[in-house]
DNA sequence: CTGCATGCAAATCTTTTGCATAAGA
DNA sequence: TCTTATGCAAAAGATTTGCATGCAG
């Protein structure tokens, strides 16, 4: 638990501060690469755990092949648009609102909670008839 | 989209459907294989597969490390508990009723969703005192 | 017969680790 | 100086894939 400065973390954690659109490990390596051509992607992982540990941010399992980081530690719902894979913050909800809402019987008492929408985004609807592709993935 | 019989699908779909454990592909092909020693790893994943192609089974990541299949092929929340890591399934819920509880605005047109509460199940908050262990996980 | 399915091994991919060296406190 | 962090390469774990052969239609 006791951490010293790197200034690699420094850059991995500013580069993750600034973003909204979850980046995978790989992402962050490579845009902080940039600025410091030597890390290596095991830097990038270690510190991406110690930055969690540190409460910096939150690592998720949105279902495809690599994890994301996101600086908004609360829990709160996504948004995973099946076309163009684009993750979207939701607005924020506490796990007590949800309980409320849910009335469900919990199994157990509730820490955390991930909640995850897929669908398509407005923008790929928008242009779904007009061809135009703005993400990754292909767009059937 | 054109399948042919197979004896391997057949017990794998058999073994998934009567469980509500959520099994990792591992799991399946240990279980399988006691009735059927020559069946591969590979040939689990892919009847896996097809099967969630076919809508007999669903395929979900809850963050740890394997993928789990669910022979409960609609939407509903899950509950994994943190202490013995089993993955409990919850009361169903529709996703436009999930819609309507959470009055977000929806970055898009939603098609499916995916919840899962974190928690300590029941048996292992009473067991906590006891020192009893029921799953899988380290109890810390 | 003809083509999908299987078993096996090898290949991928993502993430983690071991180790010698560098850097922070 | 003492300890944590880094870079590199190797290891690990999960899933996929190539290929020759087997079985269903």
């Amino acid at each position: 638990m006791k951490y010293k400065y790197s200034k690699q973390r420094e850059y991995i954690k500013e580069y993750i501060m600034g973003r909204t659109d979850h980046p995978t490990a790989d992402m962050v390596y490579k845009a902080v690469k940039k600025d410091l051509p030597n890390i290596s992607l095991a830097t990038v992982y270690r510190n991406l755990m110690v930055l969690a540990d540190m409460g910096e941010l939150n690592r998720l399992s949105i279902g495809d092949s690599s994890d994301r980081f996101d600086p908004k530690t609360n829990d709160h719902p996504h948004f995973v648009c099946k076309e163009c894979g684009s993750i979207l913050d939701m607005e924020e909800e506490k796990i007590d609102e949800i309980s409320k809402k849910f009335s469900l019987e919990m199994p157990g008492e509730i820490t955390s909670y991930k909640l995850t929408f897929y669908g398509i985004c407005e923008k790929c609807k928008a242009s779904e008839n007009s061809g135009y592709m703005e993400n990754n993935k292909k767009s059937a």
